[in-house]
DNA sequence: GGACTTCTGGATCGATTAGTATATATTAAA
DNA sequence: TTTAATATATACTAATCGATCCAGAAGTCC
C-alpha cells in the first residue's frame, strides 16, 4: 500500500470484479484491454498498468477473485462435515444454480474463459486446468472418503465415478449458456445422484 | 467450377480440413488468417479471398465439414434401428471415442471453438448452439420413442432425461480436453446407462 | 495466336491489438 | 515549502487483425 503519491481515481477492488464480468462472458482472449478499461471505470491505459502489470496479470487475479467468491459453489466437495454423497450433490446443485444465476455471465469462469486459445496463450489454458484438476481431486477424495466408511463398495471404480460426476458437472456450463433452466440440470442431478444408491446397495 | 482460368494452385477440400483442424484446435476468434493460410498450403491472402468469402464463410463450411466427418458419431442418436437406449448409448461412447483420439483435436469442435467470443461474434455461437441444439433433439426423440415403445414409463421427466445425457455429453469435451483417457469416459457411461435400466423397471 | 477468364504475389488498407513514454497533477512526509 | 512518490492524461509505439487492390501469370476457348 502506498503512504505517499497521488491517490488511485478509481476502486482496484471494484475494477477487479467489473473485469472478472467480462472475462467471464467473453472469455480471456476475446476481451481487449479497451473493453476492460472502458468496464473498470473509463481508465487510462496508462492507470490500467500502473495498477496491473498486464492483461494476464489481471487474468489471474480475476481467477482469484472468482474462486473466493461465485467459485465457492464447489467448496462443498470438500466439506466433510456432510456425508460423501451429500458433498457430491450439495456441490453439484450448487454449481448449477449458481451458474444459470441471471445476475451475472452463465456457466463457468474456469471452464469457459479459456477452453481454446491460441497457441502462445497455452499457459493460460493450463492455469485453468489446474483449478479443474483441484475440484476433480476433491471429488475423487469424497468418494475415497464413502469407500473408507463403507458407504460405497471397496470394489468401486474410482476414475469411473470421479468422471461420471466431473462430466457432468463441466456440461452444466454448456448447458447453462444454452439457456437450459435450472430445473432441468437439478432434476438431472436427482437421476445422476441415484447411481450412487445403486452402488452403494452392492456394500 | 470455373472451365477457363488459371487453375487453383492448392486443393480447395484439403485447405478446408486444414482449417477444421486449427478451428478445432484454437476456436474460432483465436485463430487467425495468417495461420489459415500457412496450414491451407501457405497461400496469399488473394488466393484464401478468391476460393472463400471471408474467415467467417470458411468457418460455416468447416462446421459443415466437421458434421459430415467427425460429427457423424452423434448420428447414432437418430438411428432408428436400434432401441433408444442403445441409440443414446452408442452415441455417447462413440463421441467419447472420437473426442479422445490423438489423431486430430481433443473435443468437439461444436462445443468448443466458440464457447465464448467478442460481441460481435454472437451470431458465430448462436450458429454452434443451433447445432447443439440439433444433436439434444435428437437425444430426446430418442426418449420420446422409447416411452412410446414402452422402454419407459409415460411418467418419464423428458427434459430431465435428455439433460442428464446431453449434461454429460458436452462435459466430454472438457475432459479430453484435460487428458482424461477413454476408458474412464466409458466406464462413466456404462454407469450414466444404469439409470436407464432403473427408470425402466418401473415400467 | 488472341481473347477471355481465373488465380497468384506482393504491397497495402484502416482498424485494433497489448503495451509505453512523457509530462503533469496530486498526495504524504520531511 | 520543498521533496519524494504515485497516478493521471495524452500521445504514441510496433505488431497484428481481417480484408482489398493491382499487375502479371497461367490456364481454356475460339
Amino acid at each position: 500500500m502506498p503512504r505517499t503519491g497521488r491517490p488511485r481515481a478509481f476502486n482496484r477492488d471494484q475494477a477487479v470484479v467489473a473485469a472478472m464480468l467480462l472475462f467471464w462472458e467473453h472469455g480471456f482472449e476475446s476481451t481487449s484491454l479497451a473493453q476492460l478499461r472502458a468496464a473498470m471505470g473509463d481508465i487510462s491505459a496508462a492507470s490500467f498498468y500502473a495498477a496491473f502489470e498486464s492483461k494476464e496479470a489481471l487474468f489471474r487475479e480475476v481467477v482469484d477473485q472468482y474462486i473466493s467468491t461465485y467459485g465457492q459453489v464447489s467448496e462443498s466437495f470438500r466439506d466433510t462435515s456432510m456425508t460423501a454423497k451429500a458433498a457430491i450433490e450439495d456441490g453439484l446443485r450448487r454449481s448449477a444454480r449458481m451458474q444459470t444465476e441471471s445476475s451475472h455471465p452463465l456457466g463457468c469462469l474456469i471452464v469457459l474463459s479459456a477452453s481454446t486459445c491460441s497457441p502462445e496463450l497455452k499457459h493460460i489454458m493450463e492455469l485453468l486446468s489446474k483449478e479443474r484438476e483441484k475440484v476433480r481431486g476433491w471429488q475423487q477424495a469424497c468418494i475415497e472418503r464413502a469407500i473408507a466408511h463403507g458407504e460405497l463398495p471397496a470394489s468401486t471404480d474410482i476414475p469411473m465415478l470421479v468422471t461420471l460426476f466431473d462430466t457432468f458437472l463441466r456440461g452444466i456450463s454448456s448447458q447453462a449458456r444454452d439457456g437450459v433452466p435450472i430445473e432441468a440440470i437439478d432434476a438431472a442431478i436427482t437421476m445422476l445422484m441415484s447411481v450412487w444408491d445403486a452402488l452403494s446397495e452392492k456394500t
